[in-house]
DNA sequence: CGACGCGTTGAATGTTGTCAAACCGAGTGG
DNA sequence: CCACTCGGTTTGACAACATTCAACGCGTCG
């Protein structure tokens, strides 16, 4: 049997928060920043990006009030970010998982203004940002890539203020079940059958809603045969009856 | 006395809506693109730029569904952005006063998803994106300045969600009017006495709200001696008052 | 074992939405 | 000049959905 540390580096043993993955071999590739990219720029990205250790559940990746350095992209694991208003009042930002970039409103300042911490043992890329705008100078289609990027995340947060103006508590839930399965399904694992890697209090920060009221639709919606709910284990049963709940 | 015509590019008759304002002479230019610029690098933006005749209340500047090929920054008068779902609910995304950007969420793709109306008869700077973009791979210092900008837009997508998530029907409208106060105190106008340049059904749509709720606060604000309305003009008499509902 | 975090459930309360009607000012046409 | 309409706004009565407060269950960890 291989030496441990050997194991850990090894091609042979794809763990999935292991740190030494190049951009190019990443198989978040498809998703994150490289999707944009030529071969030869990619390494070029490569060279930019840091990759540490894994954080813990409940680490912070960065933290309000810090200097702002970075960007990051999620590779393994769940990430959640969140602001404190001055009555310590915490709103969650985003929910963000492998492939998804976050920190980018940290961007518009000097120092955080929300902080990011880990939902379970995930490992991130680091993107130093001024070695990225460096980069994008030269690289117009990563300068482009990161401009949607950006507007990407507008478009969400603004689909997020309707979905908290407009909609019914049943059809936030059922919204951001569908989210989590689709991004679920694009990475290549199940749409029907996942892990949330959030709490409940996560869910209901999120979506304008009470801890209490989260639990009482999923036991509902366990009512009504659309999911089979098992603590953070979620099993879709009736994907269409959550579409149309959601109104898609 | 002088031609009209001629008094309506003449320097001696500042008309807001007139449409022959370079960014250097701009008096938005402290607020907008040009505040990140050198004198030399305004000249190439303002190459760039495109001014056309003012828009008339109600008139589109961009529809949902048309080719994206320009951001947008407001010189006078005033823009809402809104987006219409598959039910045809509409959700406003936004209000832009002059030196506001708008327009920053259609870069995701390549067709406007959202639309922009002219609140009343406003100027609006037309900045054809891929120019921009061009631009800014030669000027590091728009570079960088439209990540903020953009990331400055995702801060308050997401502290608009945390308004209308966490917050009562008070609470939201008495931010929404101060965060107005202290827009138009920014372009030196009255942060105490302003008019507002969107509808009741506007604003309640912005925040969550119905109508008849919008309205009964501004009842109930006045009744407190919060604020003096009539119709669309606003005087605020007890800011104080006014901040501690919006917790500031 | 007991404390603690997290999730669930119940009952009561309340804020906001819904529905309906009336108002008001501006513009239009007889 | 008046009556009329129309859009935007206001007001009232009522209902409903989600919150609040409280208690309890369950699993984990010290």
């Amino acid at each position: 049997m291989p030496h441990p540390i050997a194991m850990a580096t090894s091609v042979s043993n794809p763990c999935p928060h292991r740190h030494g993955v190049s951009c190019g071999d990443c198989r978040m590739k498809a998703l994150c920043l490289p999707l944009a990219l030529e071969l030869d720029q990619i390494e070029q990205l490569d060279r930019i990006v840091q990759r540490g250790r894994p954080f813990q559940r409940d680490e912070y990746i960065y933290r309000a009030g810090t200097e702002f350095r970075s960007v990051y992209a999620v590779r393994s694991g769940a990430v959640k970010t969140f602001a404190v208003n001055d009555q310590g009042v915490e709103q969650v930002t985003g929910f963000y998982l492998p492939g998804e970039i976050f920190g980018m409103d940290g961007i518009a300042h000097t120092h955080h203004i929300s902080s990011a911490i880990a939902l379970e043992t995930s490992s991130v890329c680091e993107i130093p940002f001024n070695r990225l705008e460096e980069l994008s100078l030269s690289l117009p289609n990563l300068q482009r890539h990161f401009f949607q990027l950006m507007s990407r995340e507008i478009i969400n947060d603004q689909r997020l203020v309707a979905l908290i103006g407009k909609n019914s508590a049943d059809e936030r839930l059922a919204t951001l079940l569908l989210s989590i399965s689709s991004r679920n399904a694009q990475r290549s694992l199940s749409g029907l059958r996942f892990r949330l890697p959030m709490s409940r209090a996560d869910i209901g920060n999120y979506l304008g809603l009470t801890v209490e009221t989260v639990s009482r639709i999923f036991g509902r919606f366990q009512k009504q045969r659309l999911l089979k709910v098992d603590k953070k284990e979620i099993e879709i049963l009736d994907l269409e009856g959550l579409q149309e709940l959601a109104n898609v």
